[in-house]
DNA sequence: GTATTTAGTTAGTTTTGCTAACTACTATGG
DNA sequence: CCATAGTAGTTAGCAAAACTAACTAAATAC
């Protein structure tokens, strides 16, 4: 199947890597929504409450810059998390335009069953794998983050991450 | 845990690195989806077209199952691919409930535009990076597309990629 | 003290995905 | 040869996630 032209270093096309990646990101979440349904947390609501529970509260216009999406989106995750009893909006003594959101306790407990639930199916699929490619997969997952923040306009101020800046 | 037998890599926990990697896939998606207006292709099209175009005819539901979507998601998508007469439905002359997904002559001609365009933007973030990146994402690439697949439910038949399968 | 900018929401649409139930066809077992 | 079971796809109906455009409310600027 892979034609394997076993040289040292392949030139490695990257549009073709490119495209790679984008089926392969495509793929490994529709993968993994499948675990949603057992636990109540979507991908997008799990992404965000992550912010939220491990960055403390923060504003909606922030969240939504964060999590590359526009703010009408992000009222609608916070909205469904809110009614799950998961956020609550506290808003600005200072400036009452802005509305921080916070995670509430159970946020917590929520996220951690949540995150096990969805991510174990990853984390056990990666317990196949060697030592070599979890940490190739580590190493990607930092600069796939790097990438998405990257090339959003700013071509002159990126800076490639440096290979020595992430233990992966 | 198990110290790697190799110098310092850290022992990089599994379940760390799926959920990092679960974030950066929904990130790099969101951040490629901006780029979709402008070529008219949204990520699931452009996708499965890819299948179409580089694989040949393909059955909806052999396409559905590669792609990991239920049969009827592919019949919209395919649906809308006809509708942009990018694919033609073939009836099959052997069995004739199968219908055979095949490409238009179009759908070779935007798919080769719409990946400079659509994932032009990746690619040119790619051009950041150093040679040992690009092929730390290409690995990662196929790496995501076996996890993907692999905890489906066939345990035993998985059999964990080598490393030399893959040119990256 | 009006005018502009900023933060967030509302309204409405589109795309993507699902399950359940249906149609049409194939294959099998008397 | 026909009844029955299974398979391939579609239809119908639903929900989540995303967008743009247009709005409200509040802060800042001139």
């Amino acid at each position: 199947m892979a034609p394997s032209s076993r040289s040292r270093k392949p030139p490695a096309d990257r549009s073709l890597v490119a495209d790679r990646l984008h089926s392969a990101a495509i793929h490994i979440l529709r993968r993994l929504r499948r675990e949603d349904p057992a636990m109540g947390l979507s991908g997008p609501r799990a992404s965000a409450l992550s912010v939220i529970v491990f960055g403390g509260p923060i504003t909606l216009g922030d969240l939504a810059a964060v999590e590359q999406v526009r703010p009408p989106t992000m009222t609608h995750l916070v909205r469904a998390l809110e009614h799950m009893g998961l956020v609550t909006r506290v808003p600005d003594p200072h400036d009452h335009r802005v509305v921080r959101i916070a995670a509430t306790h159970r946020a917590h407990a929520v996220l951690a069953e949540g995150r096990a639930r969805r991510v174990g199916a990853l984390t056990q699929a990666l317990d196949g794998l060697g030592e070599r490619d979890v940490a190739t997969l580590s190493r990607a997952a930092y600069l796939l983050e790097w990438l998405a923040r990257s090339t959003t306009s700013h071509p002159g101020q990126a800076v490639p991450p440096s290979r020595r800046s992430f233990p992966g």
